[in-house]
RNA sequence: GGCGGGUUGCCCGAGCGGCCAAUGGGAGGGGACUGUAAAUCCCCCGGCUCUGCCUUCGAAGGUUCAAAUCCUUCACCCGCCA
């Protein structure tokens, strides 16, 4: 099976452009390249899909470039808006860049003897460009009717407006693979489905200016079996960044997948074999309730983004709030790594405790103290397994476990501690 | 440039002087059932020093005992005519 017939069942591919042609250019080792826009302090889930498929590229034997969009992230891609972006300072695109440049780079192999993975930034050859070379030499090959039609113009054109500075998003991108193909004969780019005008762009402009063909691939931007946007909580995004998504909500997210979405997701994001994944199949249909599957995933997609290390310390954690045991009977040590995992906040020792609301609001479990009143209310907090139903209940420090922790639990899974100190 | 319609809570969308923190749906939260699933059913869903108070209905002023609802100006959107 080669590389796009295993894309393909993995549902990682929207569209291409000559598949043959693709398949035939993939025998050889090619370069490749996806960009990320730095529009964020971090990566989320969505960019990890595509991402990944870079490093399977790679794994292929393919040259993998990831490209940081410090020229782009200053500029803001239309696609998929239907409001123009508001400008990011340039400092915090210049942070952005740094961080997501790192996290990029995790999952890349830099040291392959003969692919080794390269990250460039776009910034690097669009700043020295003045605007009249520009408008000269690349905007020259840009038909306006033709950038009119795009999806991503069309659509806001239609929304109400578009401002120059986003129209010009498309050359911009365009020009980074031309850059690309000039400098490391890149020949092929991948992207969200949404990114297709925008490479198909590029593409065109290689054409002209070096009268050469590139590739183009696609990958679907992936949704929940019900339709709903993947990725996201009640909270936000999923982000790679731990500051931003402890490893401990990253794990639960991936544990609490629906059981219709769990073998997809493995295909999508486990580096596993198609036997493995077949296996694993079977033992999901045969008993789904075991959620063998579910930890498997949560396993392996938590490894990759926060090591071995962090995915174990995740795990026992959770197993030990989620055991079915007493949570009186954990020992210090189990207790403090398990609780280190989650939100917290903390009493010092001479204060007062506060109330079971103030307590709530305090750790962040819920929004506001009204929230919490109404958790309390509808019965769904509760204070070390135990419920609670008193706002005012002020918890007494025996209660504290081993004499310092106390967990707050709402609902079935949100956790949080509060650490007598 | 002229005329008409619009801008409501996370989203969609009612309300069109007092009974409005504002109908309904979706999303979200809690409970029951389960497997830390899904579906289903029930409840909740601006904030706070919570029998009350405060801030919300594009923005700013104004009328009124009282405005999301009326008036004025501004901004943006959508139609029709130039």
């Amino acid at each position: 099976m080669n590389l796009i017939e295993d894309l393909r069942w993995r549902g990682l591919i929207a569209q291409s452009t000559d598949e043959k042609a693709l398949v035939e250019a993939l025998k050889k080792p090619i370069t490749l390249y996806i960009g990320f826009d730095p529009t964020a302090p971090s990566l989320h889930l969505g960019n990890l899909v595509v991402l990944l498929v870079l490093r399977r590229f790679q794994l292929a034997g393919h040259n993998p470039i990831a490209l940081v969009g410090g020229a782009t992230g200053l500029v803001g891609d239309p696609s998929g808006r239907n409001d123009e972006r508001t400008l990011n300072s340039t400092e915090s695109v210049e942070g952005w860049v740094k961080a997501i440049r790192n996290q990029v780079s995790a999952f890349l192999d830099f040291d392959a003897p003969k692919n080794p993975a390269v990250v460039v930034n776009n910034l690097d050859w669009t700043s020295p460009l003045s605007a009249i070379e520009f408008l000269r030499d690349i905007g020259k090959h840009f038909s306006v009717n033709q950038m009119l039609s795009k999806e991503s113009v069309a659509a806001r054109l239609e929304a109400g407006g578009i401002s120059y500075t986003e129209f010009s998003y498309q050359v911009l991108q365009s020009y980074d693979f031309l850059e690309l193909f000039r400098r490391n004969n890149c020949t092929l780019q991948l992207g969200g489905s949404d990114q297709w005008g925008n490479i198909v762009a590029g593409l065109d402009l290689i054409r002209r200016v070096e009268s050469a063909t590139a590739h183009a691939l696609t990958i679907p931007l992936l949704a929940k079996s019900d339709g709903s946007k993947f990725g996201k909580t009640a909270a936000g995004s999923i982000w790679l960044d731990p500051a931003m998504t402890s490893p401990y909500a990253f794990f639960q997210f991936w544990l609490n997948t629906e059981d219709k979405d769990v073998i997809n997701f493995l295909k999508v994001f486990s580096f596993k074999s198609h036997q493995e994944i077949s296996q694993l199949e079977k033992l999901h249909s045969e008993n789904p309730g075991l959620r063998k599957v579910h930890r498997e995933l949560a396993r392996e997609i938590t490894t990759l983004v926060h090591g071995a290390d962090s995915t174990a310390r995740v795990e026992a954690a959770a197993k030990a709030l989620f055991g079915l045991g007493d949570l009186t009977e954990l020992d210090e040590a189990t207790l403090a790594s398990a609780l280190a995992e989650l939100p917290r906040t903390t009493v010092s020792k001479d204060q007062k405790i506060p109330s079971w609301v103030d307590l709530l609001a305090a750790t962040g479990v819920v929004d506001s103290k009204s929230a919490a009143r109404r958790v309390i209310k509808d019965g769904g907090a509760y204070l070390n397994n135990i419920k609670v139903v008193s706002e005012e209940y002020a918890p007494s420090k025996k209660e504290f476990l081993c004499g310092k922790y106390a967990i707050l639990r709402k609902g079935k899974r949100d956790l949080a501690a509060v650490e007598l100190i």
